[in-house]
DNA sequence: GTCGTTCTTCATTTTTTATTGAAACGACTG
DNA sequence: CAGTCGTTTCAATAAAAAATGAAGAACGAC
């Protein structure tokens, strides 16, 4: 089912915008393992003109309290989500950071750089190995850690190009 | 647990750069999304030596024939892995190829690109929407719709440089 | 063709991941 | 400084994803 076929307001009460940006972030988040309701609260953030609480965000994406809570945790720690200030209210609101490259910097440093620098590590303790190989797997198997080494190489090069790029972008 | 610490040479006969690679694939393979069973296969084929029947995968990583299949499978439909011929044998053998970029192009046209389009779509679809919002909300939404129009063109004109980078790479 | 082997598919089971909601916490208010 | 409102945490539950293995299709040898 690729556009479900719903009438243009539900029930819920979200309209036609809102719901094709909600459907949009849930895939976008998706695709960097993030769960559906952080898709959901970052997408409905996204479209509403104005911020919002934490609680018209349960009640108008028919979430828990909890999910609310996480998922906007998880937002504001890599800088997708800010909350504003509202005076003469209690209630902290919400609002989408539109500045794409905040969020995809703070992804890269968080996620891929960790992973690299483990990736590394991984492969030092790959080379040290490589004496207690027999004789005749050595150069062959020497040979693919080497290039897997090449792959970090070329992947931690190009990190700092590509914060370089989202920061001018 | 960080990195696990059973014995260089586990009772399943892996050796300690044989769990290391595959470690390291999970771990690259998640990132993508794919389950860890291919990070496996693909793990124990790149430092393999020679050429794998699917037998000794199974075999090997102790995984069961169907997830042995699945994971070849995808694995050659994004180019990652091949079946090499082998004279006077009726088992396929397999082996992981090591050129990255085809994989990674691989990736992009087939994960990335609908994912773009598909998204070109919904913003087409929610600017005929605007039309339908009260007055004083309009001039905002559009606002950011057209902030996310703007993400993904700079999204659909970045990935073709992105795969001529993989093809000199 | 038939037999034996290898590979694929898919319904079921298992494992993993996300969601829920009640309880604990903290912080502002009167 | 007691009470209330808003938020976070977390153990239990629900939902989603992946692994299993048996049924059967495809392939090759004879």
């Amino acid at each position: 089912m690729l556009h479900n076929s719903r009438p243009a307001v539900a029930k819920n009460g979200l309209g036609p915008i809102e719901m094709e940006a909600i459907e949009m972030f849930i895939n976008f988040f998706r695709l960097l393992g993030l769960p559906k309701s952080i898709g959901e609260i970052y997408g409905l953030l996204f479209v509403s003109p104005k911020p919002l609480t934490m609680d018209e965000l349960i009640q108008r994406l028919d979430i828990s309290l909890g999910a609310a809570s996480q998922g906007l945790k998880t937002l504001r720690s890599v800088g997708a989500v800010k909350a504003v200030y509202s005076p003469g209210e209690r209630k902290d609101r919400f609002v989408a950071d539109l500045e794409l490259s905040r969020f995809a910097s703070s992804f890269i440093k968080e996620q891929l750089l960790p992973k690299i620098e483990q990736a590394s590590a991984r492969v030092k303790r790959m080379e040290a190995a490589l004496g207690d190989l027999p004789e005749e797997e050595r150069a062959e198997t020497a040979q693919r850690i080497d290039e897997l080494r090449r792959w970090l190489d070329r992947g931690s090069s190009m990190l700092p190009m590509a914060l370089k790029l989202l920061r001018i972008a």
